[in-house]
DNA sequence: CAAGCGAATTGGTCAGACCTGTAGCCGGGT
DNA sequence: ACCCGGCTACAGGTCTGACCAATTCGCTTG
C-alpha cells in the first residue's frame, strides 16, 4: 500500500514546509538585495512556479510575511514589499498579551525604559531638523487643549519625533510597538483627561532639556512624564469603569 | 447556513479578508478565555466550517498566527497555543534589519537600552529564587572559560535571567527579540573571542549590584559591559574576515 | 485630443482530493 | 497477565483547477 503510486508529482516526503520555503525565499532576495522597500513581487502564479508550491501554498507563506510586515497585498496591482516606517506587527503583542496577562502597568513600564534611554540618545545626537519637528508636536498639543483627540494625536508624534532623534531605527520600532497599545486604550478614554495642559508643559520640558543636549535631564523629565501619565491614564480609566476588572 | 450568495447583483463590497477573520476569531476566543496556552484548536476542518471559510484560507490565517508566535500546528497531531515563554518572532526583525540596513551597532544599543533599565528594575524587585538563577550562569561561565560555545549558552541565560528578574513580561520578550538576533551573530565569531574570563568578571560585577539592591550600579555595570561586549564582538568579527571588501 | 469603456492582469477565494505523520486501539506473542 | 507490534482513524500538509473581484492600461470613440 505504501508502494503505491506516488502522488500527482515527484513529491518525495519534502520535510521542508512550503509557507516556510516561501518565506525563506523572499528573505534571500531581499538579503541578496534584489528586492527592495516599495518594489513589486511577481505575480503569485509566476512565483509560485519558481519557488516549486502551489499557489495556495504560496499565499499562505505571504500572509505569513504579511503578518511580519514585510509585504503589502494590493488586489488587481500586485504584492509589495513595504516601504513604509519600520514597524512589528502590532497585533502580534495584542496577543501575547491576551495569552500571557500582560497588564496595562507592564506595557507602561516598558514604555519607560525604551523612551527614557531613548530619549537620552536623543539629546546627544537629535539634528536641528528633528528637534523643529518636536517643537512643532509641542506647539500642536498647546493649541490643541480643548480638543483630546487632536491632543493625543500631537502627543503620539511628540513622542515618535523624540525616538526619531535617537537616530536608532530599531528602538523607534520597538517604541512605535509598545506605545501602540498603549495609545489604542488611551484613545478610549482620553475624552475624560484633565490637567492636558500641565501634560504639555511636561512635553515642553522634555523638549528643551533635548534641545539643550542634557541627557540626564531629558531622562528625568521623560521617565517623570511617562509616569504621571500612567497614573493620568490609571485615573481615567477608573473613572469611565469603576467595576471594570482586569481582562484576563 | 448563512450561505453568502454573493450574486452578481447584491454582491456588497466585503472587504473582510479570510485570513482576517481568522485571526480575529481566534483572538476572540482567546480574550474571551476560551482558549488557554497550551489547548489544541479545533481540527481544520469543523474550525473552517465555524468560522465560514475555506480551508485553504483558514489555513492562510493559521500561517498568519503561527508567524505571530500564537499558535504552533503538529502534523497529525493538531494546531496549539502556543505555551512557550512569550516570543515575537524573531524573524519579523531579521526582515526589518534586511529590510532597512539596521546595522550590528543599532541592535547593540537598543539592547543596552532595554538591558540597562531592565537591571536597574531586577535590583529593586528580583526574588531570591531569581538571584540564585543569575548565580548559577555566572558559575557556568566561569566553569566555561574554554569552551567559547559553553560559554555563550551561559551569558545568554544569565541575560534572559536578569531580565525575568525585573518581573516585567514585555520587557523579557523584547530583549529576548533582540538579543538573539544580536548572539545569533555571535554564535559565529565567538571561537575567535578573547577576555573571556573578563566578561565572566563583568558578569559577576552587574549579579553582584543586582544582589545588594543597588539599581545605579547595575544600570552602570551593565551599560559598561554591553559596550564592551560590542566592542568584542566588532574586533571578532573584522578577525574573521580581514579582506571582505565592499560586497553589497 | 480627451474621455470612457473593456480586456488582460493580478490578488482573493473556494472545492475536492490525496499524502504523510501521530496517537490510540487491539490482537498476538512472551 | 503483561508487553510489544501492527493497524486504523484522525489531523495537518499539499496540490490541482476553477472562479470571483479589483485594478490597470490600451484601445475605441465622440
Amino acid at each position: 500500500m505504501n508502494a503505491r503510486t506516488k502522488g500527482p508529482t515527484s513529491g518525495p516526503p519534502r520535510v521542508e514546509q512550503a509557507a516556510g520555503r516561501v518565506v525563506e525565499h523572499v528573505r534571500r532576495l531581499i538579503e541578496q538585495g534584489q528586492l527592495h522597500p516599495g518594489d513589486r513581487l511577481p505575480p503569485e502564479r509566476d512565483l509560485a512556479v519558481e519557488i516549486g508550491v502551489s499557489r495556495p501554498s504560496l499565499r499562505s507563506g505571504l500572509q505569513k510575511l504579511g503578518a511580519m510586515g514585510v509585504v503589502v497585498p494590493r488586489q488587481g496591482a500586485g504584492t509589495f514589499v513595504s516601504d513604509g516606517p519600520p514597524k512589528l506587527e502590532n497585533s502580534s503583542l495584542r496577543f501575547l498579551a491576551a495569552l500571557h496577562g500582560f497588564t496595562r502597568d507592564d506595557m507602561f513600564e516598558a514604555r519607560r525604559v525604551l523612551e527614557v534611554g531613548t530619549s537620552g540618545l536623543a539629546a546627544e545626537r537629535a539634528t536641528p531638523e528633528q528637534l523643529s519637528v518636536m517643537a512643532e508636536e509641542v506647539a500642536g498639543m498647546f493649541a490643541s487643549l480643548d480638543d483630546p483627540q487632536a491632543y493625543l494625536v500631537h502627543d503620539i508624534q511628540f513622542h515618535r519625533s523624540v525616538a526619531a532623534g535617537s537616530g536608532n531605527p530599531v528602538l523607534t520600532t520597538l517604541i512605535d510597538t509598545v506605545a501602540e497599545m498603549v495609545y489604542e486604550t488611551r484613545r478610549l478614554t482620553v475624552e475624560r483627561a484633565r490637567d492636558l495642559r500641565q501634560s504639555a508643559e511636561m512635553h515642553r520640558r522634555i523638549y528643551r532639556a533635548v534641545k539643550a543636549r542634557d541627557p540626564e535631564l531629558a531622562r528625568r523629565e521623560m521617565s517623570e512624564h511617562l509616569d504621571m501619565a500612567r497614573q493620568a491614564q490609571a485615573s481615567e480609566e477608573r473613572e469611565a469603569k469603576p467595576a471594570r476588572r482586569t481582562t484576563r
